[in-house]
DNA sequence: TTAAAATTGTGAAATGTTACACGAGCTGGC
DNA sequence: GCCAGCTCGTGTAACATTTCACAATTTTAA
């Protein structure tokens, strides 16, 4: 109880979220074990338990986990209890698709900001949301406090915004560009790209 | 020498790929080294150095890597000395963007067959390429021997898409939809969920 | 009421990954 | 030609993560 919860079992918390809204919405049953969550994600049962021990006594012998009980207590570990607003920069195609997506609400977020650099863009309405002029930036994330970020712009000005946006006060970021950012230490930081990932599987692939 | 190469380690090439690509358009220079590397991407030296180590001797004492010679081994290694034609289901606002992305051809893909249901959707052009009926899903990766599919289709059809293109002869998967599918071993998958990725970011911010 | 089955939480063992530290080779300056 | 300074590749140690396996508890069924 004493050293901090490693940051791999972290990035599986929302794994486990998943598959318990999963569990939840199909409605069949109000308890789930180790195991079915296992199956469902391909991770075994004692990882789980495992992971879970760390924040707490869950579940219950013989019986399992209650399903939305868990969800809640899951909720609660990640901060996600509450709606967390969401700064996106660039209006672009990634930015239009991250705006109109109607999967960030249901699960803690939403974009609440929208910031770009063309003329053409500023003013206009994406997902509901007005963009603003990149300029603005700063302005709006130290008067709102924000502190998550969605990195939506191209390569070549992804390091510069970054600059600004971790100057201003954010502290979460999620970026689609192709490059690794240089952050301090207590910035977190999520990688997005899609070349990566495809990078990542073509050495098993036959030719 | 003998042993497989763990996933991780393949997992980080294509991170310094995006490394040497960048120090290769700079032109400085035409050496570099782990040290130089590691600073780039937040990694240590002798991690790189390790990493390199499992493929063979690519670099020389003193001097560093030669950037240029190791960006070439590494597109080598990864098969990405081709480009792999990549299949799209979803033409919605993520498969817009993703099928406009200009940041695949260089980097060894390209969206060459776009799917949807749509009916107002297919038979239109996106990103330059044709949408097609997903009904023509399994003949067209059969009849092309498509290896790598992007899904970018609501949660509600994930599965049964993944469950086609699997049966189909598909065996790298990355996908934007947010559940955890199932597939067979020899199916690769890389999950792409905004949403997981921002929570895994919440646990470590304050309210 | 009792026995069998299910399931948790967790120490300990096994496995996997990273960091250290150093011999050896290469370069550049004098 | 020689030496100081770099830098690689790697064996080993340190650290991190996963898996095993089992006592304890609860449920189910007879």
């Amino acid at each position: 109880m004493a050293n901090a919860i490693p940051d791999i079992v972290i990035s599986r918390l929302p794994i486990y979220l998943q598959a318990l809204s999963r569990l939840a919405k199909q409605g069949h049953k109000v308890t789930t074990s180790s195991q079915e969550l296992g199956e469902l994600l391909g991770i075994s049962s004692a990882q789980i338990r495992k992971d879970l021990s760390h924040f707490g006594e869950f579940g219950k012998q013989g019986t399992g986990y209650h399903i939305s009980y868990l969800h809640e207590q899951l909720q609660r570990i990640l901060k996600l209890d509450q709606e967390w607003p969401v700064a996106l920069i660039g209006a672009g195609f990634l930015g239009h698709a991250l705006a109109s997506y109607g999967g960030f609400r249901p699960r803690g977020f939403h974009v609440a900001w929208i910031f770009d650099s063309d003329p053409a863009k500023i003013g206009t309405e994406v997902g509901g949301v007005l963009v603003q002029d990149v300029a603005e930036l700063e302005a709006t994330i130290r008067r709102e406090n924000v502190q998550i970020a969605i990195i939506a712009v191209p390569a070549s000005a992804a390091q510069e915004i970054t600059n600004r946006l971790v100057e201003a006060g954010i502290t979460a970021i999620l970026t689609y560009a192709p490059l690794t950012l240089a952050v301090p230490d207590q910035v977190h930081v999520q990688y997005s790209d899609p070349v990566v990932q495809l990078q990542r599987m073509t050495y098993y692939l036959e030719r």
